[in-house]
RNA sequence: GCGGCUAUAGUCUAGUGGUAGGACGGAGGCUUCCCAAGCCUUUAGCGCGGGUUCGAAUCCCGCUAGCCGCACCA
């Protein structure tokens, strides 16, 4: 299982590792090692260069990862986030309170409270749809982490299940700091926490992961259109709508014509099209959008279509992330509970700003990376990151454990190493050093040899060809550049 | 969370009640002008806790974690 085999290099070379793995681990938890923690930051960094490029308005902001309870009522976690669960005292399976109601009675217990759903049940005589046995008490379970914020009887608090919203509560004060105007973008890379009952997939599903979130807030009436519309309406889309089993291309301005899309958010697809296949090295073929189904969509959302990409590793197409029309919900939302007028006045209009959302799972989307890059030859497993990508761009050798080798290949490695992410190593034979380095994915090799101090030149060896070229040593440096920018 | 299976060096694995062994990897050295070569030295392990037993990696119980199915995945 290929699986098997990714995951055998990442624990092995200090990709990822299980969390609090000396005492047991917990479920859901992983901790990323010096490899992952860059590849992770370079995703970053990557997603940086294009989404907040995209508007000379779109900026990064940092958030709290605690808010106060409020802020939830505000989004609709509070309400939405929570799952009414009965189990049955026979079986001891667990099951959804209000699905089990309206399954048996065709009501809607959506808005019911414990103690109604718990009587309706007691009255019903519902049983449990496994062995017949009898349901207990239903209780809420809430997927946000609580906790309390300062001594006993203080604030209750929640971790952020999303950081989207330190960019809503952010908006009312961003808003002003960027002048009034709209559209606006507030980014947020970082931590959240969802307390999934049960986490699989190893890497896949967790408890604390990171999110890269862009909400873009803009004026409803502009949904229909994008001022650069034009360098996006002839590029096609990799699409898997609901009325189809099979994957489509269809350029931007058909798509938004035949499934009524605004332009405004059919852009913003095209771009994380574009961020996939060009940025990132995405094969086509891999990607996809697809749109969910009423019952998949999330509670905020009105037009909604994932991000997934193919991974042999889990077995099919996965969301790595989501584009989402969240509407006014949030603003409005926290207006109502806040009571601050989140409403603008832009030339003398009022409403209240839409939002776009991008949202991305960091963590999935490292994984993506690994996944297909991962390529294991008959004589070497060897991850293909695109340069950029790579935790280590660039390693340097001594050819052999000879003093004069060293000292030079030191000189060539403290030139580098100011500049991108340089190994050195002179441990073993060559070829075991060339292999250590396909393993992690560095893409060019440096080695020094005798010809290095008598002619001035070194081998730069490619990781994906094996080829090596012979360049002089004064120009290492603007090759690499040179090669990793092409 | 339920049911089933599983847990031995960093990784993979042998070990059914009596001294934990191997392969690969890592470190140090010798050798070596370019793709996991060879030789020497070395490193490192029975998930955690309890029980049975003269004695437990091995049998039993609990916990934790992983895998598979069910449920869950806003």
């Amino acid at each position: 299982m290929k699986i098997d085999d990714v995951m055998d290099v990442a624990l092995r070379r200090g990709f990822i590792f299980p969390a609090s793995e000396i005492y047991g681990g917990v479920s859901g938890f992983w901790e990323y090692g010096h490899l992952g923690t860059m590849v992770k930051r370079k995703w970053e960094d990557a997603w940086r260069r294009h989404f907040l490029k995209l508007d000379p308005n779109f900026y990064e902001i940092s958030t709290t990862n605690i808010m106060p309870k409020a802020v939830f009522e505000g989004s609709g976690h509070l309400e939405n986030f929570n799952d009414p669960l009965t189990s049955c005292k026979k079986c001891n399976q667990r099951f959804r309170a209000d699905d089990i109601i309206a399954e048996s009675t065709g009501k809607n217990a959506e808005d019911l409270t414990a103690e109604e759903m718990t009587d309706l049940i007691i009255s019903g005589k519902i049983q449990c749809p496994k062995c017949k046995g009898a349901l207990g008490e239903v209780n809420w379970f809430n997927m946000m982490f609580r906790l309390d914020i300062g001594a006993s009887g203080g604030t209750t608090g929640y971790l952020r299940p999303e950081t989207a919203q330190g960019s809503f509560i952010s908006f009312k004060r961003m808003f002003e700091v960027l002048r009034n105007r709209l559209p606006i973008g507030l980014a947020i890379i970082g931590r959240v926490y969802r307390n999934e009952i049960s986490p699989r997939q190893g890497f896949f599903r967790l408890r604390e992961f990171n999110q890269a979130e862009l909400q873009i807030f803009f004026d409803p009436d502009k949904f229909e259109e994008h001022e650069d519309w034009e360098s996006v309406k002839d590029v096609k889309l990799r699409l898997k709508p609901l009325d189809t089993d099979d994957i489509i291309e269809m350029s931007c301005e058909s798509f938004s014509d035949t499934y009524g899309i605004g332009k405004f958010y059919v852009y913003y697809m095209a771009r994380t099209q574009e961020f996939y296949l060009e940025k990132l090295g995405l094969s086509r073929d891999m990607f996809r959008f697809r749109e969910l189904s009423e019952k998949e969509k999330a509670f905020y959302n009105k037009v909604h279509w994932d991000v997934e990409v193919f991974m042999e590793t889990l077995g099919g197409y996965k969301e790595v992330g989501g584009i989402h029309y969240r509407t006014d919900h949030d603003l409005s939302g926290h207006q109502a509970i806040s009571k601050q007028k989140m409403q603008v006045n832009i030339d003398g209009k009022k409403f209240i700003p839409h939002v776009l959302e991008l949202s991305f799972g960091v963590d999935r989307n490292f994984w993506t990376l690994l996944d297909v890059s991962y390529d294991k030859e008959d004589e070497r497993t060897v991850f293909r990151f695109k340069p950029p990508m790579a935790p280590k761009t660039v390693a340097v050798f001594p050819l052999l454990n000879k003093p004069e080798l060293i000292s030079k290949a030191k000189e060539i490695y403290d030139l580098l190493s100011m500049v991108m992410e340089t190994d050195y190593d002179k441990g073993g034979s060559i070829g075991r050093r060339y292999r250590r380095q396909d393993e992690i994915g560095t893409p060019y090799c440096i080695t020094v040899d005798f010809d290095t101090l008598e002619k001035g030149t070194v081998t730069l060896r490619d990781r994906d060809t094996m080829n090596q070229d012979r360049i002089p040593v004064d120009s290492v440096l603007q090759e690499i550049v040179t090669r990793i920018s092409s």
